[in-house]
DNA sequence: AATGAATGAGACTTCATTCAT
DNA sequence: TATGAATGAAGTCTCATTCAT
């Protein structure tokens, strides 16, 4: 019985992924993606409709743990502030499990003429929004402060975390990931914190 | 006194930015752009040794006036946290008026195969230094909390800043300006101002 | 078993070989070989990493049956002076079948950037050494003088039935090949009979 | 006053020729010899109609000091022997002297679609007429064998030593002048001895 | 379900030549 | 006499896609 990483589909996924996240879609011919994935040409073909279908279908694959694991992280927590801090943490965390796919993100997310766009954005939604949520519980709980946007706020901090996550696993990959966490939970917690005056 | 030579390596530039504005690098082609500027293709390959070395030359030719700025913006500031609201004023001007060449620095940064990566990462660095200088002497004279690193901080709310401006000039350009650099303002302001703890 | 590559590839060897025997190597174009061969232009690409290394491949194809000819010649032949006539001979007569060949293995085999030079050199030198070897017979059987250097001659004998056969080729090619041998016979075998002085 | 090796021409012959002998004259670029020559592209266009009409120029102007190298060896000789051998030695102190022509002369002689294929061409057979009036006048005086064919032999005679000179100075050119001489001397004077039987 | 040879539109690049200065 | 920027035809090569097996 073949397991799931088994399949010609992940192994094409991994494929991808990995040679995607070191030289973009363009870069990344689809052949090189059969000889990492060791299929043939043609498999491609016969599962997908297109190289860009299989990013397509790679990313709403990828999606489904990553939604979870904000959605757990957000019913896990007790109050706003520390729901912020764990999801910074927790897209941290999965920035360093995924930095291939993190890396993509951020790379691709502004080419509008992929056949992915929207699949990618949605995915970029979907996280924001939990963000989102736990900004404004906070504004309403009154414990973030009221003259801040929480849909521009969450963007803000997402865009934020990435840039610095993707800065520290190339320029300094040595430093713990909690130092990392605390930093931005410093920046982050205080930017939206009620009862300072800019 | 500008040369033919200038003259025809200006309409190439201009030709080169605006296309790749529209399409991003790899989707634009040689023929578009020499039909653009007006020249005929081997011009390019007179004057560059190839379509990536043109985009090379380019950014270092458009990068000069906007390292001015940015010295210029931290030079009239007369304290720490008007530099810091100034740079990122500037920022998303900047970012609105080169909107190509700012989806290129974020798309094409992490791209480590192109001949011009050195050439971004020393833009980026560049920028980021500014943002670093001001966040270090606001530190040093007590109204930024001292127990962030300037540097981590500079390179944040830089991501911050170039995520948000993307955001808007793709989800609602139609908002002004002035609300953007505000929303950031409180956002940055707060995050490093010192007198609040998290 | 012939498979549907080889197939491909031998339409591609022998429209390439009569091509550059028209025109040489860099008059011809890869468009005229592949549509003397039939096939499309991606094809030469799938096969060969260039059209360089599809002449190199050619060469390679078309040495073993050259190799075995004189392997043969050399096997066939009762005395050391018989074999330098015969290997004069199966010279000419490759050279006249394969006067494509010929003429690439004088032009090209001092173009020292070319991929193919090394297989080139190691045709050339496979050659002479057969002729070597017959000498170097004679010369311990003392029928032919000991005080010549066998690869010098070997070398040269080989050289002088080259030029000699691309004369006549190119100035008198209604010439019987039969007389162009028995010339060079004559000239060949007096220069390394013993029994003489200078 | 410009000596005549300073003159505009001149440096152009001179770089044309070493690139060619390097690289072949379809393999060296107008850009290259203009560079060697120090010159501009502008040049080459002003002084002749162009890439082969340099080349052409080239070979004429040195083609005068070599006809009369080899017109003033056959005249100093004193007897046909002494001849042959006098010239199988100004030919290869002449390619020693001039290796880039020399292999020009063997690697472009066959591409006849060349402009100056005639003057190569011309050139040969200047060269080799003086082998062939020596053999002739050999045999004319009873101390050539008279079975073979004068143009031949010189032709043949001719082409042993160019090819055994480019051997020499590409595999062992520390070998002394004297013994690669010496060696073709017992191979050609023997070739054409009379009173010999094959 | 999978293969891999074949395709061909379209990309990048080369380079001999022209010409205004 | 000399220059060098500009040209454009023609070349080599790439690569997503197709399809017979």
């Amino acid at each position: 019985m073949a397991t799931r990483s088994d399949t010609t589909k992940c192994k094409l996924y991994d494929a991808a992924l990995s040679l995607i996240a070191e030289k973009g879609f363009t870069g990344t011919t689809v052949d090189e993606i059969v000889e990492r994935a060791g299929v043939a040409k043609g498999t491609v073909y016969y599962h997908f409709a297109g190289k860009a279908e299989l990013v397509e279908a790679l990313i709403a694959d990828r999606l489904t743990p990553l939604q979870e694991q904000f959605r757990a992280t957000l019913e896990a927590a007790s109050t706003p502030s520390v729901a912020l801090e764990a999801l910074v943490r927790a897209e941290l965390e999965w920035i360093r499990d995924n930095r291939a796919f993190a890396k993509m993100l951020v790379t691709e997310l502004w080419r509008e003429e992929r056949v992915w766009h929207d699949t990618l954005f949605a995915l970029r939604h979907s996280i924001i929004s939990y963000f989102e949520r736990a900004i404004a519980d906070g504004i309403a709980a009154g414990v973030f402060r009221s003259d801040i946007d929480a849909a521009f706020a969450a963007s803000a901090l997402f865009g934020m975390t990435v840039t610095s996550a993707l800065d520290w696993l190339v320029f300094s990959p040595e430093t713990p990931l909690d130092t990392v966490a605390e930093q931005i939970r410093r920046l982050a917690s205080m930017a939206v914190a009620s009862g300072t005056q800019a």
